[in-house]
DNA sequence: TTTACCGTTAACCCGCCCTTAACCCTGCGC
DNA sequence: GCGCAGGGTTAAGGGCGGGTTAACGGTAAA
């Protein structure tokens, strides 16, 4: 769920806004001058930030040059109806990320937003095999709503499985990929395999199996 | 968003104020009489004051000299109906930072308010998460109107940590934007976070949770 | 000069996690 | 049936790193 503030004083642009990109899953929290926008983005910490350049009392580019004067390096999105270079450069100058000029299409709004709250947050970090969810980001685990509560190293294979999933992996490559170049002299894999198997079974029914010349495999029975 | 005290016995105009200053996106208490504005200008931390001379119990003048007897150097406006030299005299000597005569127009006090809280903050530099205040300038926090004892570098960790609010920042990033790049060479961070901790723990119930191969990340409970 | 505060450092505790080793169990070939 | 190979299981050891505390030195205020 992306949450982003729009800061637009036309009320009827701005709720078409609002209208459309909650239909694309994204919260938006809207100020319509400046000033509020500004108390917004110290309170809320939003994704992103969808910026019109005419605005009461503080315009764009001042709100986006005080924003980033005080740290705040959230990703902005400047909107304008003015198409000049020289609007362009101030606004990137002011530390803006991106400019869209209206009108524009709604999709390249709801592109660009996406976009750019993706790189912030380190792109895509999510892998999610049925109820199995991983986030590399935050190293976290979830099995449904449960937190899995696993190593590091164990997540590291959990890793690997997901990202093969359905298909097995064996022996040697998960070894690889886990530890690189420098795999432990001794049994490790099979310490760290039995954890997760343990850590995946007291929270639901995602199992490793294992077949001879093959590899592992992560299973996913279907019913929840 | 700046927050100012007003003091001024006509309620009348006290709400005409208030209602004008709000829609400027200012936060106003309101005292009506000296001994009260005294007492409110000892626990909240206002940016700005705007102080009616004539006043019951204690007059305009007499609250200037007081406040700036115990320290308080918050930029304080003084409204008078009287428009002679002597009064404007008087109210400088007892150390207000401005003067304005009634009637005078709300664009005015508007402006001037803003001109002096702007020249004693620097600009907009509070942060805010939950009922945590955070004032760089002013080097001073507030766990909703309890000030947080802390020490310089504590409220360092501590702007970083509501900067990045509610993400985590890991240790190194921290350790960079707290000390730059001469990172001492022990162990000054576990002493600083624990000291922020205790900070937190005596004022209210905000903690900070550290996450293995993540960071540290600032947790605001949500009831208040 | 004295006091208080602050940042740094060091020493120690403790928990987590990786590794290792020892042992168990199963399947397969001899 | 026996031995071996290889995965499965369990417990012990040790290291890394955060948490806690106290002491030292410097600096600014009283």
């Amino acid at each position: 769920m992306i949450k982003l503030l729009l800061v637009e004083d036309d009320l009827d642009l701005a709720g078409n806004i609002i209208d459309y990109l909650e239909l694309e899953d994204m919260l938006c929290d809207h100020a319509s001058n400046g000033v509020a926008a500004l108390s917004l983005m110290a309170e809320g910490h939003y994704q992103a930030i969808v910026l019109d350049i005419n605005l009461p009392k503080l315009d764009g580019l001042q709100v986006c040059a005080r924003a980033r004067a005080i740290g705040n390096d959230t990703p902005i999105i400047m909107l304008t109806a003015r198409d000049q270079l020289s609007d362009k450069v101030a606004g990137f100058e002011q530390g803006a990320d991106d400019y869209l000029v209206k009108p524009f299409a709604m999709e390249e709004l709801v592109v660009r937003v996406k976009a750019l709250a993706k790189r912030r947050s380190g792109q895509h970090t999510q892998l999610s095999v049925g109820p199995l969810q991983l986030d590399i980001n935050q190293k976290t685990a979830l099995y449904g709503s449960e937190p899995l509560k696993c190593s590091p190293t164990a997540m590291a294979i959990l890793e690997q499985l997901m990202r093969a999933y359905p298909h097995p992996v064996n022996r040697q490559s998960l070894i690889a990929s886990v530890w690189g170049e420098e795999s432990p002299d001794s049994n490790s894999l099979k310490v760290h395999m039995h954890n997760l198997r343990k850590a995946l079974d007291s929270v639901g029914n995602a199992t490793v199996s294992f077949t001879a010349n093959v590899g592992f495999q992560l299973d996913v029975s279907e019913e929840k």
